[in-house]
RNA sequence: GGGCGCUUAGCUCAGCUGGUUCAGAGCGCCGCCCUUACAAGGCGGAUGUCACAGGUUCGAAUCCUGUAGCGCCCA
């Protein structure tokens, strides 16, 4: 019975029937009992701030792929997905959405604030899982964590307290990166720095004794009210006799040192600098090595201070700045203004300029977690891909900082960090305790929540149940693949090892994919500012998951940024649809169903030429297909698969074949069939992957009726042996003669219906005639070419008019009387003579060349001497009808 | 200032270990076709000092050095 297929294909009439499939079926769902080889990979948990972005797609469906071929290949295989409740990002977006009404956080109780911000991260949870299985990802959903889930609270606390009872986590006293929209410590990661272009203010100092001024250049102005120093480099003759006096701070008239350090770069400004320990990390430690006071004016908000004096108590950083410098003009001590552009720190997520701030806050010791991480690197245990960014891994590492870890946040882990309300008594604890352990008074916890980071970080395997030794872990972990971009290399990559390490004892994973980042067709970075970032969901609904898929890879090189546009979807799309059709071809060819149901055993049957090459051509595409997914080159198997089901399987083969399956005996037409549905099948499979839905609901069409669906089908494996070894070779002559008459054809403005006939000349030896001698392949050359009737002739007879082809030293006429374009004919063999002209020129050059003859391999000589030869000939030929044309 | 990457057709990019799959693909462009899988298609065509300058080599888009432009990361 013929299948009928529409002649489009409709994605959304398939994609969310498969996949409610595949979830009821539970094959996504992994075995921790098994005893199949496993693989893994935990997904880098999306924010619950918003939606899926285009990086999303990407970076999801690389994971998909690799996730499905494992399945595939008969792994026990685990996708495991979840959420991150991104600290900063989530309650920023909260308190935004409050201030519409009027409201901040300190309208609520903490508790109460936090249960809001819950259940925006709820709904916006469950919306982005939806958006993932949208698009096809076959995580295995009964194992879906959240960050913030108590298990893995758990895990945080206790990790906490193991580096707390370590050493490896304080509480310290220093300058970190404040920022004052949200009011919160930042890590050294979560700062950006940009070009600004901003100002340098020479201020004058008076010395206390009045003899005279000390010139000070600065970006920050308004800092100077915190001053409680000026330095100068000991090594610098201009300020030597200067040392150990005093001047008087302007505007506060507070008495403040001079002294030497060498930090200080004579070039810079004016040679003295300034010192503000209190808002300056480089000033703290100059006031750390000279005894300076730490002034602290201003307020966490980034208003100034009542320390910071009357003039600016109470008024905004920006706005205080234009004060300090209004008066210190006023003053008579402002020097000059000159312009100046220097990198300035920004908040990664409010986006605002982040203050130095000294304050009180937990850290992590880094250095002793790092030195193992690199050690695995350094040893090939963990593979980057590409490989250069080991490179910016060492470099971070070996330069890493303690880690700024508290935030003055309420969404996120307390830390699990305990005082005592009466005595000193001050601990770090996994269980909450009732009263002090000391004194018996009533305790409070620390106020603070950790870094979101300090939760992701431990991601591989509190995923997985640890601090419980579950079968999980023991299955599943280490993991084996993570994707992800390489802008969290530090926040999460390198934070991920180290912890593994520590508390696993193991490395986290074996490979890191960093995919690039996407950018719009300008190659500016996608932004909600910009508008140019598209809802996936939006081309879900136009092109298709698949289509979005395919889309994606076919324009995403390793480790290049990918620059997206619409359009560039449609190349995804339209392959689709050339796949429905081709499969809809084969499909309303089938009289009956019986030759689904039966094996495919090419020893059995007799092949044809083009049976026998798309085989080897099928062969050969998996291999690279194979060979490109242990490079992790997702583009070139994209293509791989693109080229050989639309140039090979459609545009030859499927093209071959119509004439067995129209015209032939019953049996040659079955030969046909179920040559075409064998190489379908198993090119679906390879597909699959890469767009699962289409590939599932086309197989299922074609599979009997006890193989299992495509999903968790068996990768190809390719059993066919070819017993002829020039199978290749002659098929691309064939295609060579083919092309050159259709191009003959075609230049020669011969009406694409019109039959031809065809005078072949050549000698024996000479493929094409050899080729053309046999029936069933010059009915190749009849059927793509519309040759009615082809003659083969010997030497010296030519028609007239003709139009002349020379192919491998075969000359193919095509006769015309009457309708032959002299001009056109003339033309063309022009063109062909220049060509051919130009290329021996080149290879006599070559040939001539001593140093060539003697130094280069014998067989490469030899080959280009046989290239020669065989164009002056084709040359000659060529030349003799263009004469005998005139 | 240090590190990394990119520069190939109008656009977006492939080109691994130097030489017949080296100058390629898709889109766009031009011509002809609504041929019974597909007009989201078929057949054919045009277009390139492979950023620049040196070097290595018989031979360089490919390896080395330097320069320029663009981008990213770190300080």
């Amino acid at each position: 019975m013929a299948i009928q297929l529409d002649k489009v294909y409709d994605p959304n009439k398939v994609e969310s029937r498969w996949y409610s499939h595949w979830l009821e079926k539970g094959y996504f769902h992994a075995d921790n009992q098994t005893n199949k080889k496993s693989y893994t990979i935990v997904i880098p948990p999306p924010n619950v701030t918003g939606i899926l972005t285009m990086g999303h797609v990407l970076n999801n469906t690389l994971q998909d792929i690799l996730v499905r071929y494992a399945r595939m290949r008969g792994h026990e295989t685990l996708w495991l997905p979840g959420t991150d409740h991104a600290g900063i990002a989530t309650q920023n977006v909260v308190e935004k959405e409050l201030r519409k009404n009027g409201k901040t956080r300190y309208d609520f109780e903490r508790g109460e604030f936090v249960d809001i911000v819950w259940d925006w991260a709820n709904k916006h949870k469950s919306i982005i899982l939806n958006q993932l299985r949208k698009i096809g990802c076959s995580c295995d959903w009964e194992r879906e964590r959240f960050t913030l889930d108590d298990g893995l609270s758990l895990a945080v606390r206790q990790v906490f307290v193991h580096l707390y009872k370590k050493g490896l986590i304080y509480r310290g006293r220093k300058i970190i990166n404040w920022c004052p929209a949200s009011q919160t410590a930042l890590s050294d990661e979560e700062v950006i720095y940009k070009e600004t272009s901003g100002h340098l203010w020479y201020f004058r100092y008076p010395l206390e004794d009045g003899s005279e001024y000390l010139t000070v250049a600065t970006t920050r102005p308004e800092t100077m009210l915190g001053d409680t120093g000026v330095a100068v480099n000991p090594k610098d003759k201009r300020f030597a006799h200067l040392i150990g006096k005093n001047v008087v701070l302007p505007i506060m008239d507070r008495v403040i040192p001079i002294v030497a350090d060498d930090f200080v770069d004579i070039e810079f400004g004016t040679g003295a600098v300034k010192v503000t320990p209190a808002h300056d990390p480089n000033d703290f430690e100059i006031g750390e090595r000279h005894g300076l006071e730490k002034i602290n004016i201003m307020n966490p908000d980034g208003t100034m201070n009542a320390t910071a004096g009357s003039l600016v108590a109470g008024k905004d950083r920006f706005e205080a700045r234009k004060l300090v410098v209004a008066e210190m003009e006023r003053l008579g001590f402002l020097e000059k203004i000159e312009d100046y552009t220097h990198s300035v720190g920004y908040s990664e997520r409010a986006g605002v300029m982040i203050e130095p701030y000294l304050s009180e806050q937990w850290f992590v010791k880094m250095k002793p977690l790092a030195e193992p991480a690199i050690k695995v690197v350094e040893e090939g245990k963990i593979k980057f891909h590409p490989a250069r960014w080991v490179k910016t891994y060492y470099h971070w590492m070996n330069n890493i900082r303690d880690w700024c870890i508290s935030r003055q946040l309420w969404w996120g882990h307390r830390i699990p960090v305990f005082y005592c309300t009466d005595c000193d008594w001050m601990d770090a604890l996994v269980e909450d305790p009732a009263k002090c352990p000391r004194c018996g008074a009533p305790v409070l916890q620390e106020n603070d929540v950790l870094d979101t980071w300090f939760s992701s970080w431990l991601w591989p395997f509190s995923t997985m149940g640890w601090p419980e030794k579950t079968d999980d872990l023991k299955v599943f972990f280490p993991t084996d693949t993570l994707i992800t971009g390489p802008d969290i290399i530090f926040f999460w990559v390198a934070r991920m090892i180290m912890a593994s390490l520590e508390f696993m004892d193991d490395i986290p994973f074996k490979d890191v994919y960093f995919t690039g980042i996407i950018r719009d067709i300008k190659g500016r970075k996608m932004s909600k500012s910009l508008g140019n970032s598209p809802d996936p969901l939006v081309l879900v609904d136009k092109y298709g998951a698949d289509a979005l898929r395919y889309g994606i890879m076919l324009i995403a090189p390793q480790g290049q940024d990918i620059l997206f546009s619409e359009e560039r979807l449609a190349v995804g799309r339209n392959f689709m649809n050339k796949v429905w059709n081709a499969s809809r071809f084969i499909l309303m060819n089938l009289d009956d169903d019986s030759i689904l149901e039966e094996e495919f055993i090419p020893e059995d049957i007799e092949l044809t030429l083009a049976d026998k090459w798309i085989l080897i051509r099928l062969k050969t595409a998996l291999a690279k297909v194979e060979n490109s997914i242990k490079r992790y080159r997702f583009d070139e198997i994209a293509r791989t698969i693109y080229d050989f089901m639309w140039s090979d399987y459609c545009d030859w083969y499927i093209e071959l074949i119509k004439d067995r399956l129209y015209k032939k005996s019953a049996t040659e037409k079955r030969t046909a069939l179920s040559v075409a549905i064998y190489v379908l099948k198993n090119t679906l499979k390879v597909l699959h992957p890469y767009a699962p839905f289409i590939s599932e609901e086309i197989y299922q069409h074609l599979k009997t009726k006890s193989e299992p669906d495509i999903v968790v089908s068996d990768w190809p494996k390719i059993r066919y042996h070819c017993d002829d070894p020039n199978v290749e070779e002659t098929f691309e002559v064939i295609q060579e003669m083919i092309t050159a008459l259709r191009t003959a054809r075609s230049e020669m403005n011969i009406p694409p219906s019109a039959q031809l006939n065809l005078i072949v000349q050549g000698s024996d030896e000479q493929l094409p005639l050899k080729l053309i001698q046999n029936e069933s392949l010059a009915e190749y050359v009849k059927n793509l070419v519309k040759v009615a009737d082809i003659r083969i002739v010997r030497d010296g007879e030519r028609p007239h008019p003709a139009s002349t082809i020379v192919v491998h030293g075969t000359e193919f006429f095509i006769p015309l009387e009457g309708l032959i374009d002299v001009a056109a004919e003339r033309q063309r063999l022009e063109k062909e003579i220049n060509r051919l002209k130009g290329l021996l020129k080149s290879l006599s050059v070559k040939l001539t060349s001593q140093n060539f003859l003697e130094k280069a391999p014998k067989d490469v000589v030899a080959r280009e001497k046989e290239k020669e030869q065989r164009n002056r000939e084709q040359l000659k030929k060529l030349e003799a009808h263009l004469k005998a044309l005139i």
